[in-house]
DNA sequence: CGAGTTTGACCTGCGC
DNA sequence: GCGCAGGTCAAACTCG
């Protein structure tokens, strides 16, 4: 937790800005509860080609998830980056269980969620993403879908969800970094990213 | 035909 | 140990 967020997604110089965003973090030592700072405010994004309506966010809502996560963690990812190489291969439920030894404590890597108010739920971040999977989540009536990037390697993964309490609000949680460049280079997520003025405010 | 989606089944962790 | 919920797999399917 802390204060330590990372970029998940390159921000090169921007090069136009044809709108400025403002995005403010809130390390929220004290729980989830409140998220009532930290947001991302003023894009208007119009169009990324993802879905022909997309008339996408308005307010980026930042917020680091439940996981307990430090340091500790970030070694741990480090090692599993470089294991991912050797043994990536999702063998079936089974064997994914084959995966880590027992008695292994499982490792995972931190995660990154922020909220997007969007009438689309998936985000034009300009890399390409497979979806593996959509459950139905307790206590919500819209599913969660998950996804994983499809470039070789990268073990990326993100979850899309919708809230219930608010139906206009799209919760994006991203599991790892990417380890190669951004695949589509329209004026995408990654464009608006590249926009954010990033502060904190303790 | 390849890439991506859907969806039911399966696995795993956790609380009781 | 059991049941529940979250997470993942993989076959079947759709789409461009």
């Amino acid at each position: 937790m802390d204060n330590n967020y990372s970029m998940l997604f390159p921000c090169p110089p921007s090069s136009s800005s044809t709108s400025s965003y403002q995005i403010s973090i809130s390390n929220n030592n004290n729980d989830n509860s409140n998220q009532q700072h930290g947001f991302i405010t003023g894009l208007n994004n119009n169009n990324n080609g993802q879905s022909s309506n997309n008339s996408a966010f308005l307010d980026l809502k930042f917020h680091e998830q439940q996981l307990k996560r430090s340091e500790e963690d970030q070694e741990e990812e480090e090692e599993e980056r470089i294991n991912v190489s050797d043994h990536h291969q999702l063998g079936g439920g089974s064997s994914s269980s084959s995966n880590k030894k027992k008695g292994e404590k499982k490792i995972r890597k931190p995660r990154y969620a922020f909220q997007t108010r969007s009438q689309v739920d998936i985000l034009d971040d300009g890399y390409r993403w497979r979806k593996y999977g959509q459950k139905a989540v307790k206590n919500n009536k819209f599913p969660r879908s998950y996804y994983r990037c499809t470039h070789q390697g990268c073990n990326v993964k993100k979850q899309v969800q919708r809230l219930t309490k608010d139906e206009g609000v799209v919760v994006t949680t991203y599991e790892g970094v990417h380890t190669h460049p951004i695949e589509k280079t329209t004026d995408n997520f990654e464009h608006i990213l590249s926009q954010m003025q990033i502060y904190t405010p303790f």
